[in-house]
DNA sequence: GATATATGTGCAATCGTTTGCACAGTTGTT
DNA sequence: AACAACTGTGCAAACGATTGCACATATATC
């Protein structure tokens, strides 16, 4: 039946006795309308018969179009990308359209080579989730009109569209949850400060504990240079070496939050009971640590599913304005935090 | 300079002032030879200048092939996969293939358009991590003679390829361990037997610890109908509550093994005070679950990058016969297991 | 020096679809 | 009844690369 030569259109009209043109025509949901209903039926009812299916190869060299998608991740390995992944994998597959992964590193030398196969392979788009907040990929996808979508992080740059998470109401929500529990002093482990995130986490810790200049003299903002754990007890290490008073931590991202732990339970404390930590993200098993860890949840398969919702809209209508968008993350209460 | 409306192939040819076809042969590596050496710099020189970069999809439509492979996964947000895809990415990577995606949620319906679809984008071959032990896919595929490689799950049709985990081997490590622990009446949560991975840890449970007959009659091998943390919780009440002897369960995977964890806790019991408990797999944090769980360590990345090179063989070579491979996996001996 | 062989390049067909244009036949308008 | 406006389908030219064949020129052989 299915045989690895495939049927082509033309063996469709051969058998129905019409031009290729028609077949085309019928097989396309827009042109269908302007075919003999009996014409209609009958090539579809031969199409499935001998089991075709169009060649891509073929479409996209004459439309100019591949109906492909290059997605751009730093680690898929990283438990925070799946959920986005499958968020755009689904987003596009429900409108005819797939996704090529390239897995980065947050190496720009491999971000070049995954989008120079990109677009040898002609993707109609891309969703870049490795931006960084000067990243010069972006300029060079906006001159030369190619659709781009950011999601996770966004850039600085305008005029391309974003899908993020509420960086700054998430923080605000942990930090009114540590204030509703008595503690004043807080301290944060920021992110890097080149990726948006971790830039956005940090100013929005810095405005929702007011005072700007006075925290940050005091040291309770330690930055970190990747969201990692090591980083994490790095940061941790150094604010509780510091002598500085706190009663928590507000980390950036549940990984440091991780480290945080760790430093907590290297000088022989303890969390929650002297020092209370949040997380942010709420990756897989966060729940399952000692303590379990209170964290802020973002809805990454949306974020996904909206990024690719945003680049069909891209594609399919090219002055689209660029637009960022933010998505509202939620406060996941769990043991790592406590009453002071 | 490089613009949306891509450089061809005929403009590089007039520039330099030769035929199209003889572009076509200096940049095909196996045709350079036979171009003179003066041209063959000219014309990479100006393909450079000019920012060409071929056209895959007219390529593709002129020799048949794509290198494109097409991945079938139950779901990218399993913490499984994700080291096996980025195993196979970098595999194919490194060959000039790109991967393109299918998340099945283990769905029939949806495992076969994906397929189409792939089929449709004319990939080269596929790589399944989704097999069945009698799945119909494959005699399908096989027929069509469509090059296919198995990952992870392997079925029991013969004539395909597949690169799987050592499972007996793993489960005896398991054993052997409790064993040298002291443990002799032990337990096994097997995972579902319509798929390899749960078939076979079972058999090799059964084998190894010798007397069939014996153990499943004493009910201490225990089936689930899916690697979920629920099935673990209910398989590991059922063994709690029947009354059985035994001082340790050897988990299928680590989400049963999870589960287990549960049921323990719910009836008052400790782990591994008064049960030690196996998992398999290392899924990322179990190192810090509490008690950090003693599994079995499968080579996730491993398997995924062979069955890329495997794959890229078969598709390269058509004739090479299918062979399928295991790979060891080892112990990785934490805190959930203690002397009896 | 004539013939045979190699070598490098051009020619043109081809892959499977899509789509602007043409045209025949039908329906509508006055 | 004559003409205009549709409608449905066919025709053929693309899209950009690859590749078997042909051919001219250069080199080798005796």
């Amino acid at each position: 039946m299915s045989n690895r030569s495939r049927v082509t259109i033309r063996e469709v009209a051969e058998r129905v006795g019409v031009h290729p043109s028609t077949v085309s025509r019928v097989l396309n949901p827009v042109t269908r309308g302007r075919i003999t209903p009996a014409v209609v039926d009958k090539v579809i009812t031969v199409a499935n018969e001998l089991g075709y299916r169009p060649n891509q190869a073929a479409r996209g060299l004459r439309t100019n179009r591949t109906s492909t998608i290059g997605v751009l991740i730093p680690d898929i390995t990283n438990p925070l990308f799946p959920p986005i992944i499958r968020g755009i994998e689904d987003g596009l597959g429900a409108n005819g359209y797939t996704a090529i992964l390239g897995n980065t590193d947050n190496i720009v030398s491999r971000e070049m080579d995954a989008v120079a196969t990109m677009r040898a392979r002609q993707v109609d788009g891309l969703i870049l989730a490795t931006a960084r907040r000067d990243d010069p990929l972006i300029a060079e996808f906006l001159k030369d009109r190619l659709p781009v979508v950011l999601v996770n992080r966004t850039a600085d740059a305008d005029g391309v569209s974003s899908i993020v998470n509420d960086d700054v109401l998430g923080i605000s929500l942990a930090v009114r949850h540590l204030k509703e529990l008595g503690h004043r002093r807080i301290a944060h482990i920021a992110g890097p400060q080149t990726l948006s995130t971790g830039n956005a986490r940090r100013e929005g810790f810095l405005s929702v504990m007011g005072a700007k200049e006075l925290l940050s003299e005091q040291k309770l903002v330690v930055e970190t240079n990747a969201f990692s754990e090591d980083e994490g007890l790095r940061a941790a290490a150094q604010l509780i070496s510091d002598g500085q008073e706190f009663t928590a931590i507000v980390a950036a991202n549940d990984l440091l939050a991780l480290g945080a732990y760790e430093a907590i339970a290297d000088a022989g404390l303890s969390c929650p009971g002297d020092i209370s930590v949040t997380g942010f993200n709420d990756m897989p098993f966060v729940d399952r640590l000692s303590p379990p860890l209170t964290t802020i949840r973002i809805p990454h398969y949306e974020l996904g599913r909206e990024a690719a919702r945003r680049l069909i809209e891209l594609i399919e209508t090219p002055d689209s304005p660029a637009r960022a968008t933010t998505l509202r993350p939620e406060l996941i209460v769990r043991g790592s935090t406590a009453e002071v």
